[in-house]
RNA sequence: GGUGGCGUACCCAAGUAGCAAGGGAGCGGUCUGCAAAACCGCCAUUCGUCGGUGCAAAUCCGACCGCCACCUCCA
């Protein structure tokens, strides 16, 4: 078995990656605040952690949890301008999130807790940081006490002395210290709450991904992964709370993808250069985008694009094109050798950090060597290839005919008369007629083939 | 301002010391009545710029130029 390596965001460099308990890794993603669409930088996020997932199960077995934080400040915003319930914002985004999510070939986690539903775990996880000091009660709030936890800033690289003159954000005076956040707010008026021993309220950002991380997979993860923007403060202020909790460490691989950016610059809300999933769905096939979104090393930023996504389409389609050619069964040893060596290359370069455009490169080579030689054996290399992949069974583009196939196959027929008695004047103009008309004719030696241009 | 990252062909993109993977586009060939598809071949003496270290550098060091991200909600 080839040894597995990552970069770990906590050490900054790549080491081997061996899970805590044998055969099981334990991991988990950050997953969506439900207050609007998923977008495609969520979908990078989603669909790199799904495909490394099925990489790690040729291994081992895998655990993985991936949360909703469904209920937020932002969600409360929403609720309010929309005028409907919290509640109903967010499960309508965790259907659509879902929806969407899904046809990208994202296999569901096997725990999807949401915070709202953990209420009294993450309570009694804020009670217990209150009673061994690592927390204060401030007025119905409580905050975590950062100055307290001596490792704070090591995963994002930061010094708390660098970080206090920066802060940008108006300081809350009443706290210790700036740098102290929120593991329970206070719930005033209308705002939805839960009872508590320090009144009605709700929790902090961070505290349930470590409460529920804990609750699902146990005090310390094998892997835990998000995007790179939740590197500071989220994942920061994760390994503190979760540190305190239980004085072990909380994750011992942290990995984060890099941004999907447009004309280089990060997708977001308020540069209003976001594309959502739905939306990048209506124009692309869910194929085409899977094969677009691993085609870049994850910790890289990916450019979007209109002739990128294009590219990844014609390339999906060539891919299904040359699958389709039936295969034989017979196989020598020097094919299978040079087929089982690519392989082995393919499965080395996601061993070596998740090297997905190198994999890429063995699964051409693959697919070169299948329609050289069209053997079964061959292409079962490229289905195992496509177990971790997974874009070839997604949905393709939709190409719906211009013409009913009937006529299609009628003028096929004309022209197939027209050629053996060798009348290629004939034969060429109904082959450009329909080429018009956006049909496109293959003479194979099993006849003659159409397809939707 | 602090911290981290990036700059490789027309485009996308691997490679972090030993003669520059892969994909798209383009060009030539094989096959074909001709095409298409597929296959074969060609396509960076060069890796932002300038210096330095090494037998050897895209890869290490230094300076400079350009771009991006985080430090504030964010996958």
């Amino acid at each position: 078995m080839k040894k597995i390596y990552f970069y770990n965001t906590l050490t900054k460099r790549k080491e081997e990656f061996i899970p805590l308990k044998d055969d099981t890794v334990g991991m988990y993603v950050c997953g969506i605040t439900p207050y609007d669409s998923t977008h495609l930088g969520h979908a990078r996020c989603y669909v790199v952690f799904d495909a490394l997932r099925r990489f790690l199960k040729t291994v081992y077995k895998v655990k993985y949890v991936q949360n909703f934080t469904d209920i937020d400040d932002k969600i409360i915003a929403k609720s309010r301008s929309e005028n409907v319930d919290w509640k109903e914002v967010s499960s309508k985004f965790i259907r659509e999130y879902y929806r969407d999510i899904r046809r990208l070939g994202v296999e569901d986690a096997d725990f999807a807790p949401k915070v709202s539903e953990n209420i009294p775990e993450v309570i009694q996880a804020v009670a217990k940081l209150i009673e061994n000091g690592f927390a204060y009660v401030l007025d119905g709030d409580v905050y975590y006490r950062v100055a307290k936890f001596r490792n704070y800033g090591r995963l994002s690289g930061r010094k708390t002395e660098e970080l206090l003159p920066g802060a940008r954000v108006e300081p809350d005076k009443r706290k210790e210290s700036s740098l102290d956040f929120a593991l329970w707010k206070k719930s005033v008026d209308d705002e939805p709450g839960w009872k508590s021993p320090w009144g009605r309220g709700r929790p902090g950002w961070h505290i349930e991904c470590s409460v529920m991380s804990m609750k699902f997979i146990g005090e310390t993860l094998d892997i835990h992964g998000g995007g790179q923007d939740l590197i500071f403060p989220h994942h920061e202020n994760e390994i503190a709370q979760s540190e305190a909790l239980t004085g072990k460490i909380f994750s011992r691989f942290w990995l984060h993808n890099g941004f999907v950016t447009v004309k280089n610059e990060k997708m977001s809300k308020s540069l209003k250069n976001f594309f959502r999933l739905a939306d990048v769905l209506e124009k692309f096939s869910p194929s085409a985008i899977r094969f677009y979104l691993l085609s870049q090393h994850y910790r890289k930023p990916l450019d979007f694009s209109v002739s990128s996504l294009e590219e990844a389409e014609k390339n999906v389609e060539r891919i299904t094109r040359v699958l389709e050619e039936p295969a034989g069964a017979v196989v020598s040893k020097a094919e299978k050798d040079e087929a089982d060596r690519i392989y082995e290359d393919f499965i080395a370069a996601l061993c070596d950090d998740f090297n997905t455009p190198v994999a890429y490169s063995h699964f051409f080579s693959m697919l070169k060597l299948f329609n050289r030689s069209r053997l079964g054996y061959i292409k079962g290399r490229i289905e195992e290839m496509d177990k971790i992949l997974n874009f070839l069974n997604l949905e393709k583009k939709d190409k719906k005919s211009p013409l009913p196939e009937s006529e299609i196959l009628r003028r096929i027929n004309q022209r197939a008369s027209a050629r053996k008695s060798g009348d290629f004047g004939t034969a060429d103009r109904i082959r450009d007629e329909l080429l018009k008309k956006g049909i496109i004719l293959e003479d194979t030696l099993r006849g003659t083939k159409w397809r939707v241009k």
